[in-house]
RNA sequence: GGGCGAGUGGCGGAAUUGGUAUACGCGCCAGCCUUAGGAGCUGGUCCCGCAAGGGUUGGGAGUUCGAGUCUCCCCUCGCCCACCA
């Protein structure tokens, strides 16, 4: 058969195979369960891609083995239809993405079948459909319930141009993934997902799957966790005890709030107005809500005092409902003008109308109005005052008010656990718990840092927030440079990612002025700064800068000229030395900064000791004694800098005296520093008495200066110079031994981690990259998040039984200008009832991420059409896990790390059966265009599979993609490649088989290792050999005029996963009356497969230089005697030593000339 | 900058895991068939050499009877992450 009609062959056993269902996976079996999943396609409106093909042959390639081989398997395929392209095409055109999608799925479920593809279809799903996103929306309200979605406000990638929120890992080079715009900062409520509770589990169980290590490594990378430790250092305010007025003259309420104070060590002075001798501070107009009314008296009292007002809020709650404070007040004046009433009569005629309140509910007043307030109502339960909003900053004398500001951080929030901006869950009550804590922050007893080298304590020298830390912003008003640290926050915040790091490295920050911190190690106060090098998202926001041992901390320090202290070095040896002269130095300069004096003066070995480290910025020299050479280049050198005078006698106060006056003419005492230097060390003090005498050297702070200008100047000149690694640009920054860290000096640094972090009362914790993923989109064309907001009940889900909140039409689908989803425009189908309370509510308008429906339709192929349940679990306990999950690359990170964190969750709610949800994940390569650039259909290098079908047939096309390359690595297409498959399966039909020839070796022999071949690179997925194998197969049967039906048969099977259209035509046409689909796989029989010679490569020293043929599995003797006669002659006049015979591969003859 | 991976003909790539390097396919060359054409057939195709023979897996060293494969150094390319404390 010169030409096969392949499209005859192909449409006739796929019609074949469709009326027969033939690939329908049994939920009920005896055979194994096997189920193999491809990730299933978006359908784009570009048709399907060669990629495709690839991935979804290769899978069906195993599928139809292990079919053959008697596992009931299960290849499922359906549409992840949610997504923007298709919305963006619905933007554009004005059309229905339903019916967009509609199309687009048709034409790929026509190019699929085309290609013989075995798949279930009978399994068929769709994202897009309200039967499956209904269980999208379950499951999303299970995580709802569990308190792992919560709402946040906080700052999102929002892409100006998609104008849509993206989450973090859509975000590539500080642009849009998608189109490539810089991506900006924008503030937004959001659903999140709490994915970092899983964090942990889902490292750890990376070990318990079988994914390509590459897949590993980088979910490995992306959840990046790292160990280390909290470690909160002390705050401290340079400025008097603060005085805050509180903006009531209610002492019940004052008297709480210092409680509360008390009990945070909140260091500050609550003050009544009374106490300030403000009286009243009434507010003029009536406030609408109670926070409007609170600010109101805040403004009010704050109009007549400088001091910062603690406002207090008016409103109270009874039985859990709130008492609009408007119609209270109103109630208490009766008419009467407010400034013509004293307080005590105001408060007596409120107190008397909430009296009257309690009354008509049944209840009385059981508290003291001024001290506490209490309804008791029959039945329930005491509610005592609460207020909406505790307490409200706000100082009329430092600007701006924004009354809310201040306490911004002092919810916490239950899903995280961290502090949050606003108060957005309902469920989160003011407990006083977080009140004091948030007090306690907001009047900064402490600030947390997260580091992982608590063994670098005694080294960190600054502090550094992120700019977006809330401290800042709750204390912004409080600095002393504060116009400084707002600007430098704004800025931080409106630079988009890109030029946050394009800046080249370039650090930047602003130093918090009237604040400092104590290292909690040697209770140094170190400054704290603001730079955004810092990541608010990560670790606490806020870190211990260490610059000697960490570069980023290194190179800023140098910038503002922070002080840089080792306090760990790679050896031993040198720890000695530094420690102590730095030791020294410091004694020495401390004591001469406090005498405020301008001169310092070191003598003796200390001397010595300086010199060699300064002179060693300049040269190497050993020792410096007052008789060495290099002691007067020292000198020398000194003088050129500016040096003004050099001593060389015993010191003595006459002798300092007259030096100082040659200078500057400042007169300083230096005995007692020299002396306390002295004796600090004993090896010092013994050394000195060996010398007997004292080399001094004075130097003035100009100097100093000028020398560590020139300092800065050499450093990274000579690298290896000096052992000190903060001199240089390289900082040292890996583990080694302590220095400078009082009695931990000397300890390596392993063992000082944990022990630094104890003495300090710190814990050791493990911080994760991976955040919190962002589950809100606001767009259309996803599934709506099935959540309802209630002024009253606040967020609501919407009852299971009301599932699936169906997608209504628009007739735009456009975000709105305020990048709220288009959903919002409809009013009808946004207004609807509390489930709570049956009031008035809203839906929630933002639509799922396209990786929710993605997350769990493995679940869903197990049991499609179920409409009381996402999946039977007798069924899922069948089915999953999934044995085998192939996919692209660049989902191994996002999609595969959410669907495990979905399936982790539901196996925590006894959902599903298993931990795990795929048990091995490969990934195939990219297919590339001829030229190796990416295949796109806009550069028109894109190949069609429709065109290939059509011109030589499906069978050529999937041959061709097994054939193309290692199925994990990208490979570049090639049509010829294509052809040379065409001619192949074309000889495979000319093939003539009959009942008579025999089948022997050595074609027997090659039968049967094919057979072993194919069957073992199947499993491998190595496509490529196991398809070259069969070619060879071919060659030889085409030496022979025949071959024997077995051989012939047995070629057809292996062949059938790879081409099954004419393989099974050939198999009908040799006469064989039922489907080759159904015949066993072949078994390689382990003898046959041997064959009965083996080619022996004949070495001398290890090059060939000739080959035997002999009986397969000959003794050694007998292939060493066959072997040396067969290169006798190359052996002439040499001495064989020794003789490697490795059976039935090589004979090695190891000689010696003579 | 950090992590991972890879370098073999004109091209895609193979090599039983330390044992005859360049299988299989594409392309190319020659011949055949053909009015012609090539998606047909036959043969050839790593390099030097007429040959005998010799050389060759990015470069350099090492271990070994024997290295594409293992070790070290260097070079080049690809992917992922990227101020993660």
């Amino acid at each position: 058969m010169k030409n096969y009609d392949h499209k005859k062959i192909e449409k006739k056993w796929q019609s074949r195979w469709e009326k027969e269902s033939a690939y329908r996976a049994d939920d009920v079996s005896e055979k194994p369960k096997d189920y193999l999943m491809i990730e299933f396609p978006y359908p784009s409106g570009e048709g399907l891609h060669v990629g495709h093909v690839r991935s979804w042959t290769a899978l069906d390639v195993l599928a139809r083995k292990r079919r053959a081989q008697g596992y009931n398997v299960l290849y499922p395929i359906g549409w992840d239809a949610f997504g923007l392209p298709t919305e963006n095409y619905a933007l554009k055109t004005g059309r229905d993405p339903r019916i967009v999608t509609k199309e687009n799925t048709d034409n790929f479920r026509r190019q699929i079948k085309s290609l013989g593809l075995s798949f279930d279809w009978s399994r068929e799903i769709n994202t897009t459909d309200s039967s499956y996103y209904k269980w999208t929306q379950w499951l999303f309200l299970q995580f709802f319930k569990k308190g792992l979605t919560y709402k946040a406000k906080t700052l999102i990638n929002w892409c100006p141009k998609d104008k849509i929120g993206l989450a973090n890992e859509e975000v590539v080079d500080g642009c849009c993934e998608r189109c490539g715009t810089p991506v900006e900062k924008r503030e937004k409520e959001q659903w999140m997902m709490a994915i970092t509770k899983y964090a942990q589990r889902l490292y750890d169980d990376l070990d318990t799957v079988d994914y390509i290590e590459r897949a590993k490594t980088e979910q490995r990378n992306w959840i990046g966790p790292s160990d280390g430790a909290e470690i909160s250092f002390s705050l401290s305010w340079q400025r008097p005890r603060m005085r805050i007025v509180f903006a009531t003259n209610n002492l019940g309420k004052l008297k709480r709030m210092r409680k509360l104070f008390e009990e945070g060590h909140i260091d500050i002075e609550l003050l009544m107005p009374k106490d300030i001798g403000i009286e009243r501070f009434d507010v003029s107009e009536d406030a609408r809500t109670l926070e409007e009314n609170s600010e109101k008296k805040a403004r009010a009292l704050a109009a007549l005092t400088d001091l910062p007002v603690f406002a207090d809020d008016s409103g109270f709650f009874i039985d859990g409902e709130m008492i609009d404070p408007i119609a209270v007040k109103r109630n208490a004046l009766a008419g009467d003008d407010e400034k013509s009433l004293s307080i005590e009569e105001i408060g007596g005629r409120m107190q008397s109308y909430y009296a009257d309140i309690a009354r008509k509910r049944g209840g009385k007043v059981d508290a003291e109005w001024r001290n506490n307030l209490c309804f008791i109502t029959p039945g329930k339960v005491a509610t005592h005052i609460e207020t909406t909003r505790p307490v409200i900053l706000t100082s009329e004398s430092h600007g701006a008010v924004d009354p809310y500001l201040p306490l911004r951080g002092l919810y916490i929030s239950k899903a995280t656990g961290k502090y949050v901006l606003e108060q957005t869950d309902a469920e989160e009550s003011l407990e006083l718990g977080p009140i004091t804590d948030g007090l306690k922050k907001l009047f900064m007893q402490s600030l947390t840092v997260f580091t992982t080298r608590p063994d670098t304590l005694f080294g960190a020298t600054y502090m550094v927030l992120a700019p977006e830390h809330p401290l800042v912003s709750m204390l912004a008003n409080e600095f002393d440079n504060k116009d400084e640290v707002i600007a430098y926050q704004t800025a931080a915040r409106n630079k988009s990612d890109i030029d946050r790091t394009a800046e080249g490295k370039e650090k930047t920050g602003v130093e918090l002025k009237g604040i400092k911190a104590i290292n909690p190690a040697n209770k140094k106060e170190i400054p704290i700064f603001i730079a955004d090098y810092v990541l608010g998202s990560y670790g606490t926001g806020a870190i211990m800068a260490v610059p000697a041992h960490d570069e980023r901390d290194g190179a800023f320090a140098k910038k503002y000229g922070l002080p840089i202290i080792q306090s760990v070095t790679p050896d031993m040896s040198a720890f000695e030395k530094t420690e102590k002269v730095l030791t020294a130095l410091d004694t020495i300069y401390e004591a001469a900064k406090k005498k405020d004096i301008k001169f310092w003066v070191l003598g003796g070995l200390a001397c010595a000791f300086y010199a060699k480290i300064i002179y060693r910025e300049f040269e190497d020299i050993d020792l410096i004694t007052k008789d060495d050479n290099s002691y007067q280049k020292l000198l020398t050198l000194f003088g050129e800098l500016g040096f003004h005078k050099v001593a060389e006698k015993k010191i003595s106060e006459n002798l300092t005296n007259s030096i100082l006056k040659n200078d500057e003419g400042i007169e300083i005492d230096i005995g007692p520093y020299i002396r306390e230097f002295d004796c600090q060390d004993d090896d010092f003090e013994e050394q000195e008495k060996s010398l007997n005498h004292h080399t001094a050297l004075v130097l003035s702070q100009r100097f100093v200066k000028k020398f560590k200008e020139q300092q800065l100047k050499n450093r990274g000149k000579d690298k290896d110079k000096i052992d000190w690694e903060y001199l240089n640009d390289k900082f040292f920054v890996d583990d080694g031994f302590l220095v400078n860290s009082g009695t931990l000096s000397g300890l390596p640094s392993d063992e000082a981690k944990k022990m630094i972090t104890e003495f300090v009362g710190g814990k050791m914790v493990t911080t994760f990259k991976l955040r919190d993923w962002v589950f809100s989109r606001q767009r259309y064309w996803g599934e709506p998040i099935p959540m309802i907001h209630c002024e009253r009940c606040g967020w609501q889900p919407v009852p299971e039984d009301q599932l699936p909140v169906t997608l209504p039409e628009v007739e735009k689908y456009e975000p709105t200008e305020t990048g709220e989803s288009p959903l919002a425009n409809i009013t009808k189908w946004v207004n609807t009832k509390c489930p709570k309370c049956g009031g008035d509510a809203k839906r929630e308008t933002d639509v799922m991420p396209n990786w929710a429906g993605s997350s769990w339709y493995y679940l869903r192929y197990i049991d499609p059409q179920n409409t009381h349940e996402f999946a039977s679990p007798d069924l899922m306990k069948y089915w999953t896990p999934v044995n085998w999950y192939n996919g692209g690359m660049e989902h191994t990170v996002l999609h595969l790390l959410y669907s495990r964190f979905w399936h982790k969750f539901l196996f925590d709610q006894g959902l599903v059966p298993s931990p795990e949800p795929y048990m091995k994940r490969t990934s195939h390569g990219l297919i590339l265009a001829e030229d190796g650039s990416k295949m796109s259909k806009s550069k028109g290098n894109s190949v069609s599979p429709d065109a290939l079908v059509e011109s030589v047939g499906a069978d050529s096309l999937r041959l061709y993609e097994m054939f193309i390359g290692p199925f994990d690595q990208p490979v570049a297409w090639n049509n010829n490649g294509v052809v040379g498959m065409r001619r192949f399966l074309e000889r495979v039909a000319d093939i003539k088989a009959d009942n008579v020839t025999k089948l022997e070796p050595p074609l027997e022999t090659l039968l049967h290792q094919t057979i072993k071949k194919v069957s073992d690179d199947i499993e491998k997925l190595k496509m490529n050999t196991a398809v070259s194998a069969l070619m060879i197969l071919l060659n030889e049967y085409e030496k022979l005029d025949s071959v024997s039906s077995e051989a012939y048969e047995t070629f057809l099977k292996l062949l059938a996963p790879f081409a099954p259209h004419l393989t099974h035509e050939l198999w009908e046409k040799s006469g064989h009356p039922t489907e080759l689909r159904l015949e066993p796989w072949p078994v390689a029989d382990e003898t046959k497969s041997k064959g009965t010679t083996a080619h022996i490569a004949i070495q001398i020293n290890g090059k060939t230089r000739g080959e035997i043929d002999a009986a397969i599995d000959s003794d050694k003797s007998t292939l060493e005697n066959l072997a040396h006669e067969a290169v006798v002659e190359k052996l002439d006049g040499k001495t064989v030593s020794r003789v490697i015979i490795v059976p039935n591969r090589l004979v090695n003859f190891v000689v010696v000339e003579d």
